[in-house]
Parts: structure tokens; C-alpha cells; sequence
DNA sequence: CCCTTTCGATACACCGATGTATTGGATACA
DNA sequence: TGTATCCAATACATCGGTGTATCGAAAGGG
């Protein structure tokens, strides 16, 4: 509790905001199906009323979890994507978007936490598609803009598919990297796959090695 | 309990085999999470007394039952990946592999909660990883032989490098088959991605037209 | 066919977490 | 500053699940 002298606008807001961030917290360390409310209250300095008062059920927290911090990921790619001019190179996008996405293994355990939860309930998992389909459109904009530059392989099919490809790398990627822990080797590999999937053929192996055989 | 008057060798593998396959159900139907030892054994139609017989802990079970399916799995790739000669066409194995790998979306939905089980507990990670390997060494060796055939595209590395990407294509597809239920749209749509990431550029696109844009 | 061993059912004691109802103190507004 | 409102803390009743200890019955071996 070392909020010094932070003001309090409204406290309402303030006691959700660290409730929100105290789950965060404590999802990423034992799992959501694992976390009590009382350990989210613990965690957050409060006791259950603060809880009750601002929600209804650890479900309904979770979702309002995932979706702040889901919105700040979408921004951050989308700011990423339009970092530069209209039609500049696929790479550079690339490396600033993998720069982005896998930064936070707590965030990626969080969120494959409610891919599983969506999975079982139709209207979260409406939610969760929504999002990512949000996340395609910006790849498949930029994707767009970078058309005549990079010509992509015919295989993917059109702009959009080629999106959906790169989403699924991601997800590909992600799953390894949460059993490995291992960022940076994450990180190579994804940008390793995307250049294999939005280039043609055996253009141009950029730099790293392959990630190795066995691991 | 309608076992009418099968043949016990031993009971005790039989009351394990009945709690493994309760468990299963029931896990896929609401997650590892939210289920409890007594839900299990009533869907076996048991006591608790049998499951402590058995198991010290859910966990163990969970760890059992994954074991049991992923070797069943494994062997049924293996087996599609062996099943013709020594140099034939990659796209007839694809095809093969991702019937066998997208037939049961229950079993996905129990490979995630174990997934998202294991990214928190590093001794169920080491065996995830390790059953990763064994299935990444077959596609890996099936590639090998098929090398001369058919080209792969540089920028993948080595045999191990296409074999890595194979998988993540998987794990890619299989997030957005656990949202959207649609095996069918998976199994065409993870059939393109291997054949964008196993040949070069812009050879064939086989048949299928891109899964749509907006879903 | 009996006797031993093994296995699963039952009973019990024990938390830990939940949700609600109530209370006291902070907050905003006049 | 006084007052009405809002919000989080506390107390309480309850429930479902856990693990253990005990018991009865089925299996298997002689």
C-alpha cells in the first residue's frame, strides 16, 4: 500500500483499477481456475465487500481484465503497424510487431487462461473472436498498403488470409513459448515463420540461425 | 452401469480405465479447473474410496490421462506419416496428418487445460516439451525423406526448422478451432498454412478458397 | 472351499470459500 | 460545516469439497 499522497478522484474507480491489477497478478501466478476471490481481495489490499462492490463474479472480473488489457495490446500492435509510411517494408513491421506482442509471458498466460475459459461459454468466446478478428483487419491494412512491394505467396489467398496466417503463427508461437519460457527464442522463431509466410519461397533467410533442432 | 457381463482381470485397472474416461469427459465439458474429484467419480459411478485408490490427487489423474491420450495420438500420426513409402508427395501425408490431428475437438479442449496446466508447473512442462519433441522427430524424419521431392522454402532453416513450423501451425489453428467449433474450416485451413510453409512460393494453390475474410 | 488380500463404499471431521446483511466511515455537495 | 450518499469492512450462516479412517465384500490362491 504505497500510494503516497495519490489522489482520489472518485475512490470507486481506484479500488477497481487495483482489483483489476491484483488479479492480473495472481491469474498469472496459480491460473484463474485456481484463484479464489479472497486471494484476489488479499492480493489487492482489500477485503470482499470492495470485491462485491464492484463485481459480481470472478467471471465478470476476468472479462474486464481481459479486455483492458487485451484493448492496450491492440493499440500497441496497431501503433506499430502504422509506424511508418504507406508502403515500406513487411520486415521492419515485423520485428516491431513480435517486439510487441511477445513481451509479457504473465500477459500471454492470462490470455491462453481465457482462451481455455471462452472456449466453454459461446458468449465469451464471441468476444474473444471479435477481438482477434480486430487485430486481423489491422495486420490485413497494413498488409495491404505493403502489396507491390512484397508480393505474397498465391497459396494464402487474398490480403485477409494472409492475416489469418500471421495470427496463427502467433497462437503457434506462443503455445511453445509458455512451455519454454523463453522470450527471445520465441521472438526469432515468430519472425522467422512470418517471413515465411508473407515472402515468396526462398527469398532471403534475413539473419538468425534456425532456432535449432531439438528444442 | 451397464457392463453387463464383461470380463474382469483385474478390477482395479478396469475402475481406473472407467475414472479415466469420466475424466475425460467431464474435464472437456468444464475444464480442469472447475472440476471436482467427486464430479469424476460420479460420472464413473463411483465412490471417492475408488478414486483415492487410485490417484493421490487430481493432478495425477489429469497427468495419467493426458499420457494415456497423447500416446494414442502420437502413434496414430506416426502411423499416417509411415503409411507410404519412402519418397512420395508431402500434400498426401498433410492431408492424412490433419485428419488425424483435428478429429476431436474435446481432446484439444483437454490438451489446453493441460497446456495451460503445465506452463505453471515446470515438471509437467518438461513432459509437454518432451512429447512436443517426439511428434516434431517424426514429422521431422518424414520430411527428411521426402527432401529432393519437394523442395522447402530456405528461409525455415533445416529439416528440424520446417518440422518446428509444422507444429506451430497446429497449435495456430487449433486456438482458432477451440473459438469457433468449425472442425472442417480448421482442417482446410491448417492444410494451406502447411502447404505455404512446406513449399516454395507461389507453386499450387491445391484447391479450397481462402477461409473468408471476416470470420 | 476357506482364508487372505485387495479394493471400493461409507461415515466423519474439517476446512475454505461463498454470498448476504449490516455497520461505520469516507466523500461529495449544498 | 452539516448532511445525504456511497462504498468498503465485518460478521454470519452455509455449503461443497477434501482427506482419512473404518468396514464390508469381492477376488484370487492354496
Amino acid at each position: 500500500m504505497q500510494e503516497t499522497a495519490e489522489r482520489v478522484p472518485r475512490r470507486r474507480a481506484h479500488t477497481r483499477a487495483r482489483l483489476l491489477d491484483a488479479a492480473f497478478r495472481v491469474f498469472a501466478a496459480k491460473g484463474f481456475g485456481r484463484v479464489s476471490i479472497e486471494e484476489v481481495c488479499e492480493a489487492a489490499g482489500y477485503s470482499r465487500g470492495a470485491f462485491y462492490s464492484n463485481f459480481a463474479t470472478l467471471d465478470e472480473l476476468f472479462f474486464a481484465l481481459y479486455r483492458q488489457r487485451a484493448d492496450l495490446i491492440a493499440d500497441q500492435v496497431a501503433g506499430a503497424l502504422a509506424e511508418d509510411g504507406p508502403g515500406l517494408d513487411v520486415p521492419a513491421a515485423v520485428d516491431r510487431v513480435t517486439a510487441v506482442l511477445l513481451l509479457d509471458v504473465d500477459w500471454l498466460l492470462v490470455k491462453t487462461d481465457f482462451l481455455v475459459h471462452a472456449a466453454r461459454d459461446p458468449v465469451v468466446a464471441k468476444a474473444l473472436l471479435d477481438h482477434r478478428a480486430r487485430l486481423r483487419e489491422a495486420v490485413a491494412d497494413r498488409l495491404f498498403r505493403a502489396r507491390g512491394h512484397t508480393a505474397l505467396p498465391a497459396v494464402l489467398g487474398d490480403v485477409a488470409g494472409a492475416a489469418h496466417a500471421v495470427v496463427a503463427a502467433y497462437d503457434g508461437v506462443t503455445v511453445q513459448l509458455l512451455l519454454d519460457k523463453d522470450v527471445e527464442r520465441a521472438r526469432a522463431w515468430l519472425k522467422q515463420l512470418l517471413t515465411a509466410l508473407l515472402t515468396d519461397g526462398g527469398t532471403a533467410p534475413p539473419t538468425a540461425s534456425t532456432p535449432s533442432s531439438t528444442r
